[in-house]
DNA sequence: AATTTCCTCAACCGCTCTAGG
DNA sequence: CCCTAGAGCGGTTGAGGAAAT
């Protein structure tokens, strides 16, 4: 018993949209709307398609003010950023760029701007072994603690820190070397400990480069999957927590428990971005420049020769999320 | 000029989430 | 509370064009 189809496959059109399904279909939802059920709307258009398929033209290619490659250096920049942040989280992504939809950001991803930055990381591999001894860690890092707990994506994630790191600091190795880790609170300092340390966490959970120990069989680990960080701002440590249930803490570099409210946890999931960020407006921040040690924060000084333009809608954000993003662009760039 | 390989991106698939009965 | 249909999402595929041989 297989799940029931949501059309008649038999009798449905695949494949590329003729101009003339594209008209009928555009001219329909310019008079009447969708309607709230794409299901239905093919056959009263007398389009032989899957309502799923016109849902997806529409949403792609039919809808006003789409726009087609051509991205610019403050587009990658904030898909590199918020997929840092959040992952392969498209929608959100898209919702953070007008114009764009989550199959163009999904597709340019894929095909350009993560070859642009990995072969940007080859040229630097090439140019100083030194940064190949760091790969070699973050291997072995990942050998420890069970690799297969790890999705593609998160994994992905984790290089592109190293990555970005190293771009920023090519000299020397983000993980042998404790003096460039975000400072956590003294309190929690001793709460967050490597795989190699732990070898519970090894095996159970996700390690995160910035100390986000990422349960993810734990319900309240859906935020932190999200947070990891929006980004990697996060840190929580749920087994410590002494903190009621739904009590959200946030807290920019510092590692302690993190809750949140169910109706903050349902944006979150819906991918309300916007809202996403607003939540994040209440947050009660620390002074952003604890979250990384001094010698980042000397060195991102001095090289960034770039900020954030000031039409990114981002801006608007927490400073810690501001924080990252200048992080993201200020490493980018820096190449 | 012909063939092969690579790349791009539109579209599909299958899953999860959600609302409503 | 359960079930179902529809919406939405992310991963994957494959046709077609470009580049390389």
């Amino acid at each position: 018993m297989g799940r029931a189809p949501c059309c008649d496959k038999a009798n449905v059109k695949k494949g590329p949209w003729s101009p003339e399904e594209d008209v009928k279909l555009k001219d329909y939802i310019d008079k009447y709307g969708t309607g709230g059920n794409w299901i239905a709307l093919p056959q009263k258009i007398g389009l032989k398609r899957c309502g799923k398929s016109c849902r997806l033209r529409w949403l792609n290619y039919l809808r006003p003010n789409i726009k087609h490659g051509g991205f610019s250096e403050e587009e990658d920049s904030i898909i590199l950023s918020l997929y840092i942040s959040i992952g392969s989280r498209w929608s959100i992504i898209a919702a953070q760029l007008p114009g764009r939809t989550d199959n163009d950001i999904k597709n340019y991803w894929n095909t350009k701007l993560k070859k642009k930055l990995l072969g940007r990381q080859k040229q630097m591999n090439r140019q100083d072994s030194i940064t190949d001894s760091t790969e070699n860690n973050l291997n072995n890092n990942n050998n420890n603690k069970s690799p297969q707990n790890l999705s593609n994506s998160a994994l992905e994630r984790l290089q592109l820190h190293m990555q970005l790191q190293n771009l920023q600091s090519p000299f020397s190795s983000f993980y042998n070397n404790p003096i460039l880790w975000p400072k956590l609170h003294p309190l929690l300092q001793s709460t967050t400990t490597t795989p190699n340390q732990n070898p519970k966490l090894a095996s159970q959970e996700s390690f995160h480069p910035l100390g986000v120990n990422v349960d993810h069989q734990h319900n309240d680990m859906k935020l932190a999957e999200i947070n990891n960080g929006v980004s990697s701002l996060y840190s929580e440590n749920v087994e410590q927590s002494q903190n009621p249930a739904h009590e959200f803490q946030p807290n920019f570099g510092y590692s302690q428990d993190l809750r949140i409210d169910n109706h903050s946890m349902d944006l979150m999931n819906r991918g309300v971005s916007k809202e996403l960020f607003q939540v994040g407006n209440e947050f009660e921040l620390t002074n952003s420049s604890s979250w990384w040690s001094e010698e980042v924060e000397v060195e991102r000084k001095t090289t960034s020769s770039s900020s954030w333009g000031s039409a990114s809608v981002l801006d608007q954000t927490t400073e810690g999320m501001v924080m990252l993003q200048d992080y993201a662009q200020m490493s980018y760039h820096s190449v």
